[in-house]
DNA sequence: TTTACACTTCGACAATAAGCGAAGTATGCC
DNA sequence: GGCATACTTCGCTTATTGTCGAAGTGTAAA
């Protein structure tokens, strides 16, 4: 009951499904995530950690980065259904849509440019 | 969003998650819940309000009884396969079994004389 | 119409969670 | 080592939510 209702809180939020579905497109750093929706790093990293902790998305250190993507095929069935619930229901909603295509501008700008920008605000 | 928002919301609490599950068997009425769960009247009602603004129960109203059902065919689909998950992650669960037993004595029960001993509370 | 009853809504309080900035941790570069 | 950087954790404030008892609503029986 509580890894379901850790699942299913995690859910229980606009900015995480947002991020949820912003990791469709592979995995993104916490930067990234922060520039696509406004919040602050600090934010950001906890709701990562959220579904971090529901076995919603997975986490990947390289160097100085935290890569987070979606969970594969070793994920807990629960998980793995859930994401694929959410991504079949907002598929095409409005704001999530636009959250693609600022993504997609995000992912083309660099890196280490963005990380710093993020960290002087 | 905000539609499946009012989804993963209202499956986010674990009352909740119960008198979901608790609807398997069919259709209960408030006070019936409110001696499975042992909350109040009115959080129970609340809590069944939330469901239904959800859209993941049906409501009945026959005479002074308010009856509380899952919903059918023609409900939407994101809230059919919400309630289709809940009952897949949370089968066999240790509370929800316990649950089942309790809430097979409750519809046991005569409504009228349960109902009077909620109102007592 | 009066009364009882099943439920809902209201008002208040406590607990939980979202949000931020500041401080802390870990990694890489000079 | 010393410093910059990418992220996390901490402390705090604000907003939301769960809970209850009291009051209100609608229905049925006396």
């Amino acid at each position: 009951m509580k890894a379901f209702l850790n699942i299913t809180k995690a859910l229980a939020d606009a900015n995480r499904l947002r991020m949820l579905m912003a990791l469709r497109e592979g995995e993104v750093c916490v930067c990234q995530i922060a520039e696509l929706t406004g919040l602050a790093l600090s934010t950001v990293s906890k709701h990562l950690s959220v579904l971090y902790q529901a076995g919603l998305v997975n986490a990947r250190k390289e160097g100085r980065w935290m890569y987070y993507s979606l969970p594969g095929k070793g994920a807990a069935t629960a998980a793995r259904e859930a994401v694929a619930w959410v991504r079949r229901s907002l598929d095409g909603n409005e704001r999530i849509v636009a959250d693609a295509a600022r993504m997609k501008r995000v992912r083309a700008m660099n890196l280490g440019a963005l990380c710093k920008r993020q960290c002087g605000n």
